[in-house]
DNA sequence: GTCTATACAAAGATAGAC
DNA sequence: GTCTATCTTTGTATAGAC
């Protein structure tokens, strides 16, 4: 991976993450780069190709930054969480950006087929890893059991996903805060009175 | 409005829930129709219009529905909340369809400014009636007070919308299911042993 | 109200010079 | 690796006949 092809996947992945897919243009990213679309095309032969390799990277480091934060036994589920939020969170503050993924998703069977198939790992990963997370915390006497491991992983999945997307669309600053806060409430065990 | 121009609203309703906007053109809607797009753009002159004229639709389809469903002083609020799941379901069992603003949240920035509008007001009523039939639930003891009604509906909100977006990428068909029963849990006062 | 025809811009992509 | 130049298709939109 050349030191180029990596500034245009910056570039791709931030128009995604503001604008969508379909909305871009070799045009547009060649604008922000100063670059000609031809230099692109040499880089990336087809936007699918683009596409793809801006999941491929993404996956990558969401998935690394996951596994550094399991491995410590001390840390709380809920702590662990926290950072997994991390992300998230830096997303809804720059304002006008959501997950790459969950930007894909609005669109999904118009994207090219290499593109679904890693927008769907994406997210079959990220649950797996929640309800992993969720099952350490509920072994450990930290969450209630009220719903499955499983049933809660794709609960909290699908309310970070959803919190940006209505966040962004809305405008109301607090939204995902509101989310994580309303999460913890399901989860958490009560303290005993 | 005439039949006409009721069904290209259907056609470019079906098109976004599927597709998204950007990723549609005129020419999509004609082939279905069998009409010409000159035809379209008589109805609807530019693209901002048609988008905009379908969210109006939507946005009052779904209203009148939720007015009507909480009229029933005898209801319990959960069955009135499953009433209002009910569309999100059907979204989910069509396989390709999710809600329309969730589709257009993922492309928000890039929309024209009228369509933009639109889905901000949406989002802004679907939480406000959230709200105030979870604070009905509280109300009449049939919910938790573990959160506020607010911090409820944001979570509500937000988790339908992802839950959609997540079923149709990753293809598990039980999703929406799942996270509807999670939120019950966190919802609903366990009955006392 | 729908058609044919057309204008005009932008899209994705490639060839070949440097 | 990046450029200029070009090809081809598609996009939104309008004019004017029927």
């Amino acid at each position: 991976m050349t030191a180029t092809a990596d500034r245009i996947l910056d570039v791709m992945q931030d128009l995604i993450q503001t604008r969508g897919f379909s909305a871009i243009s070799y045009q547009h990213i060649a604008d922000v780069l100063k670059v000609t679309k031809a230099s692109i095309h040499y880089h990336f032969p087809s936007k699918a190709d683009l596409g793809s390799a801006v999941i491929r990277r993404y996956r990558a480091l969401l998935m690394a930054m996951m596994e550094e934060a399991t491995g410590d036994e001390s840390r709380s589920t809920w702590d662990i969480l926290t950072l997994y939020f991390g992300p998230y969170l830096e997303f809804a503050d720059s304002a006008e950006k959501v997950c790459l993924c969950g930007a894909l998703a609005g669109e999904y069977p118009s994207l090219p087929p290499d593109m679904q198939a890693e927008v769907a790992a994406f997210f079959a990963e990220q649950q797996a890893w929640l309800e992993q997370m969720i099952a350490r915390g509920i072994d450990r006497g930290e969450f209630r059991r009220s719903a499955s491991a499983a049933v809660s992983a794709r609960l909290m999945l699908s309310a970070l996903q959803g919190a940006l997307l209505v966040q962004r669309a809305g405008g109301e600053a607090g939204l995902l805060t509101d989310v994580t806060a309303g999460l913890k409430a399901c989860l958490v065990e009560s303290p005993q009175p």
